[in-house]
DNA sequence: TAAATAAAGGACATTTTTGTCCGATTAATG
DNA sequence: CATTAATCGGACAAAAATGTCCTTTATTTA
């Protein structure tokens, strides 16, 4: 569904905003460490992230990287796949088709684009905030 | 979603379907050709869902593939998915984390089962002969 | 102002996916 | 029985995704 460079990016922003809820700015070593993955691969996805003003990241010692509580609630999922994977995942056609749209549709046209609908419903109205309270409560966990 | 060799996959045995529909057998130069495929790669898909009798294939002059009519029914996108991709798109975290089951839930667990119990459903409910017959009447197409 | 710390960024390495080529095998037909 | 047409299967090639290493830049603090 999502690539690898998307998942580690989703679970990074998740782990920010939860810590940035503590108040606590954190290292690119302390994400991979917790988010479990690796840890340059993890600093790359982060960049990023901070150029699409998605996450904010501070240079030199008691820098790192931080979400205000504003923004937790400004940030959907998608504008997080968007950054990562593009919008691959929301244009084009399911059998790869070129043009595949309802004057000319694939096999698979409707029964994808319903598939399709409720998973971009879903990723536009999940916000960084409501993951990572989810987090902070114990109801979910980011590693292993 | 689907990987490149899926797509084709699933274009090959749908076209497949309609021609057999017709009694025609085809060859992979033909398939590749109608669902705009490249040849060999096209053809190495071919020999897996032969292998896992999802088409039969037969060599020699006159040879090519085919799918007897009761296969068409049988034969649902899921087996094909299965059969390409593996079980990789029902198992798994959407997050990538190894252990994520309701017992222990990475933060988009319950969202991500929603969407991929549809996705399972709609393929285990579609079988290669609704698609055939749906490009059979002009309804919808293979190419471009 | 020097040292230390952390992100930024470029180059490179590895792995996976996608795609090609060619000889071997099978079967129909003259 | 030789020729030809087709799939099968293995080895190879190219491209994309994933992952690593190292230098540069910015910033804090002693």
């Amino acid at each position: 569904m999502f690539s690898k460079a998307c998942e580690y990016g989703i679970r990074a922003a998740v782990y920010i905003a939860l810590q940035s809820l503590d108040g606590r700015r954190v290292s690119v070593n302390e994400i991979a460490e917790e988010i479990d993955s690796p840890i340059a691969f993890t600093a790359k996805i982060l960049q990023q992230l901070s150029r699409n003003n998605i996450i904010h990241s501070v240079k030199g010692p008691t820098g790192g990287f931080e979400i205000a509580r504003e923004d937790m609630d400004a940030v959907k999922l998608n504008m997080i796949v968007k950054a990562i994977d593009g919008d691959k995942i929301y244009v084009g056609c399911g059998l790869g088709l070129k043009e595949c749209n309802a004057q000319k549709p694939c096999p698979l046209h409707d029964k994808f684009v319903d598939i399709r609908t409720d998973l971009s419903k879903m990723l536009k109205s999940t916000s960084l905030f409501e993951l990572a309270t989810g987090l902070e409560v114990g109801l979910t966990y980011l590693k292993r």
